[in-house]
DNA sequence: TTACAGAATAACAACGTTGTTATCCGATGC
DNA sequence: GCATCGGATAACAACGTTGTTATTCTGTAA
């Protein structure tokens, strides 16, 4: 069925060992004839066999991601970048939605060259996996490399900001269940920033939401407006909250940022899709998937990455904020 | 880095050959000599070596699966059951959420044993692919074998059935943009099932959405039940707009069935999640997971599954729908 | 012309596995 | 006691590729 490297090899007139050096552009091999077989190779419509490439060289040049939680639209904008720069490094990004453990499992006996894991978990139990790990997550005493973003840092940053701009009524809208250490991580940053310029956090600043679902943050949103002493600028958990957070404030015919001024926390390409322009805190997902990719082919060149590396947020303000006098 | 079967034969002080077959569990070795060989492997901690196995069996025992709509919830509920099923055929599922054609080269490079693709589109463009290929969607002139929910005779059903039980004012709410030919096939057979059994189909019996998010379904039916004529009966077109309409019931102060019986279309399994049960129409996941699991082993192993299979709906109904004298 | 360097190409082993074929060895039948 | 049979295991080729080593060929200097 598959067109081989001796079949090219037999129609170019040539041995073998050959053809393998013009197709993988070494210098062993004259150009002209380089360039003759390298038309024949395309002509006979020739594909190379990863299995007999990876069996010598050792390596899949396949990357496993386990991705349990599917339903997470930053993650998806996340994997799909990744899946693209790998590529660029002739990296295939194989993506397992099964359990982590489960996932680590599979990737083990295809023999991946390296697994990146997308886990709320603070640490994964301690697997013996031969193929190295790396998660991305939250970087607390974690077992395996990290690279985590400073959501903290991201929440602080917009309040010191707001407070600059002379808002005296801020509030948080986000999941405050504290199920999830990742959105527990973002409150505390806002109590931190709070403290830090009014040295108390008021009862109804933190807009508490049950899920992160757009609904959850419009409905929400709304119940808080509808009462008294409105806010004058509201920090949004998550893109999705910030989504129903301006439903519900154009439903109650507020004006962005007369009214209210809106920072939205996860800085991913899609926040361009709203209507107008929303001010952002957070690491750029590019910069986000850089770090990753870089770190897995470090990972993978058994340059031991030791420590974890934590991203410091970015804040990118535009005219969804307004300063109050 | 990898123990081999070369290393189990050394340490067991037999043949590599005969370690070969110890491990698939051949009748040509002595079972004694079977079982000691196997307990080797283990304490050594064996892996086989795909790269290896699948050269020399020109099978690479791993189905692609092309996703491009990372978001749709429906999707990753059968994707991840057909995941496990294939798991149990000692498949491998490759996911990818590339573009079609992209995703299709690169499964191809990969030489996997055969693509799974999901599209919205009624058919893809004829790519030379040397893997087989077979397709989740409309079965409307497919070019590659199809598996395919007849949507329309879902919705036909259902209009049916509350007719049955004496409803005279039934609307459908979807999304009937016309973009998306999965969705106009709903709307199809609602029209269709209407003038089945009134002869008509009132201006207002259709509820347009704009997007198959639960906010979307929301709002339609708020913006709808606000206005008179009030219908006794809703056909929701997906998971997600009868979240969005059940919401919009419960916030109206009506009530299920008493005010308004409901009918969902999406027989997945979060259906169960819901305060009340809900029923509905629609091809069971595990029918739909089953007969497309089978359909890549068939295609697989023949190589030619000529014709398309579609699959025919079914009717749960239960306390969310009551009859009207 | 012969010898020889250096480039170009051919030959070959190896990767880890599986299926086929060959070998060994004990038991059986005459 | 010898040939034979058959079960158990060993040996080996093959899968398609790459890196190393061996061979051929070309052009140049003695």
């Amino acid at each position: 069925m598959g067109v081989t490297i001796k079949d090219v090899a037999k129609a170019a007139g040539v041995s073998y060992s050959t053809v393998s050096k013009a197709l993988r552009d070494s210098p062993l091999v004259k150009p002209p004839t380089k360039k003759r077989i390298i038309a024949i190779a395309n002509e006979l419509g020739y594909q190379p066999n990863v299995a007999a490439r990876s069996l010598v060289s050792k390596k899949s040049n396949t990357i496993g991601v386990v991705w349990p939680t599917v339903e997470r639209a930053a993650h998806a904008a996340l994997i799909t970048k990744i899946n693209e720069e790998l590529e660029c490094h002739s990296y295939t990004t194989l993506l397992s939605i099964n359990r982590v453990e489960s996932a680590i499992n599979t990737f083990n006996r295809l023999q991946v060259d390296a697994i990146l894991v997308f886990s709320d978990k603070s640490y994964l139990d301690d697997h013996s996996s031969n193929v190295p790990i790396l998660s991305y997550g939250i970087a607390k005493e974690p077992i395996h490399p990290t690279v985590d973003v400073n959501r903290r840092d991201a929440i602080l940053l917009a309040v010191r900001y707001l407070y600059s701009i002379g808002h005296k009524n801020i509030a948080f809208i986000g999941d405050v269940s504290q199920q999830d250490q990742l959105q527990e991580e973002k409150v505390i940053g806002f109590k931190q920033g709070m403290l830090e310029c009014f040295n108390e956090i008021p009862d109804d600043a933190l807009i508490h939401t049950f899920g992160l679902e757009l609904y959850d943050g419009y409905l929400a949103l709304k119940t808080r407006l509808e009462k008294p002493n409105r806010p004058t600028a509201i920090i949004c958990g998550s893109y999705d909250l910030t989504k129903g957070s301006i439903r519900a404030i154009n439903e109650m015919n507020l004006s962005i940022p007369n009214d209210i001024s809106i920072i939205s926390y996860d800085n991913i390409p899609q926040i361009n899709t709203f209507d107008q322009p929303i001010s952002i805190v957070g690491v750029p997902n590019e910069i986000i998937t850089n770090t990753i990719t870089k770190a897995l082919l470090d990972i993978i060149e058994k340059k031991d990455i030791t420590n974890s590396i934590i991203l410091t947020p970015e804040l990118n303000i535009n005219e969804s904020c307004i300063g109050i006098k």
